[in-house]
DNA sequence: CGACCATTTGATATGGATCAAGCGATGTGG
DNA sequence: CCACATCGCTTGATCCATATCAAATGGTCG
């Protein structure tokens, strides 16, 4: 039962601050512009990290919550055994590294090369302090962080193609406006997320591509062709 | 892969309330009498339910925040194919029923019958506006149990052996001073929690038995005799 | 005692892991 | 521009942990 993943080493490049007090064109996360939103504009900077650059490992301390502005971050936890779990993707507008405790439970990484809006916790919780619709705002979120794991929770106890199918669907949810899914991530990220090995994953997606649920017209890129299909083969 | 837990049909006497403006006696539950407590206490309504009696259902308004006086508790999920998947265990002190969308997304129960401590969300959102305190522990509870969850979603990727020795130290350290955990809940229950069958939960404990790493002097109790062996099997 | 229910134990089946090889893209050096 | 190494992905063969099916055991309550 052990190595479902060994883990691998990761060539990293360094990263690369640029601070900046005013906030610039940020891209295409603007959808709400919320109280989090002006405040990470405001007193965050933004840091850039290559491909496969640690954005900032398990147990540091927590000082920091970060927003995916371009490209995809992955958690992840490596488990006693070498095996590595994958605790969520993030797109541009996520947020992640939020956390409870004073350190990080998980790790994380770009998955490609990323630009993220960085803003100290303190100055953060200081300003939530002030501003009840920050506070509330902040709370929302993790509302909706904790439903997303439970989510995930369910995921795990279902069969390979339930899963394959779910993150097919959650990936065109959550990305692209139509059916063509652009994946960031490897089949081994794929794989460590939903507890399967990337044989099982590249196998389900040629079955589904025999059923016609899907196409797959680079490894990169899939494109859902039935989503009721899917769905169904979800729970 | 269908039917790892048939919809077991639920007969339930029906649940009594007693109301009480002034504070009870509140029985093992005031280890630090939070801001939380103190609005329970004073603005909740104590209820009783009987074993097995529905305390609420998944897509019924999220209208309350349940707190475990006396007796356990079980949230749960009915998958489409009919298998049970548990959300947790609530044992006296727990908080359950924290929710973020409009609607209730698990089902709870009594495990046994219990006392609950109930209070109406928004009469508890009127109070957290005036008490940061009260809005900081609601906070802090939200960031517990995402823990809870992410602790749980790491569980379920692990062997069967794994998933039964963190589920016993977890009890362990949840409910019993001493090395003797008494379960209120079946087999069944643990089964659907742990993601696993009832079988190979039994077959587990057999093992575990076997190994001299815990005793089951009768099946609803189990006394750890070695629980740095149940931690090696723990990630 | 007898019916019922929860639990354990046994025999067999199977989904996904593991081991191993093949295959196409991408990149590098000659 | 082409051989060649490398990397990510797919495909195939086999194995194994856990599910499934079935029966025995034991505990509880009338």
């Amino acid at each position: 039962m052990l190595t479902q993943t060994a883990i691998r080493a990761v060539p990293s490049r360094r990263s690369t601050v640029s601070t900046h007090g005013a906030p610039p064109a940020s891209g295409p996360t603007d959808r709400e512009a919320g109280a989090l939103e002006q405040t990470m504009r405001l007193m965050g900077a933004m840091m850039s990290y290559s491909r496969n650059s640690e954005i900032f490992g398990e147990n540091e301390p927590a000082e920091y919550l970060y927003k995916v502005v371009t490209g995809s971050v992955r958690t992840y936890k490596i488990l006693s055994d070498g095996r590595r779990q994958i605790g969520g993707f993030y797109l541009p507008g996520d947020i992640f590294g939020l956390e409870f405790a004073a350190e990080h439970t998980f790790s994380a990484e770009a998955i490609t090369d990323a630009k993220v809006l960085v803003v100290k916790r303190g100055a953060l919780n200081a300003q939530a302090n002030g501003s009840a619709l920050l506070a509330r705002e902040l709370f929302t979120l993790t509302g909706h962080e904790l439903r997303r794991v439970q989510d995930r929770m369910l995921l795990l106890v279902k069969s390979a193609q339930e899963r394959v199918a779910s993150f097919l669907l959650e990936m065109a949810d959550r990305g692209s406006a139509s059916n063509a899914v652009e994946l960031p991530m490897s089949r081994q990220d794929i794989a460590d997320y939903l507890g399967l090995t990337i044989e099982t994953v590249s196998r389900t997606l040629t079955c589904l591509e025999g059923t016609a649920a899907i196409e797959v017209p680079t490894s990169r890129r899939i494109v859902l062709r039935n989503r009721s299909a899917l769905s169904r083969l979800n729970s």
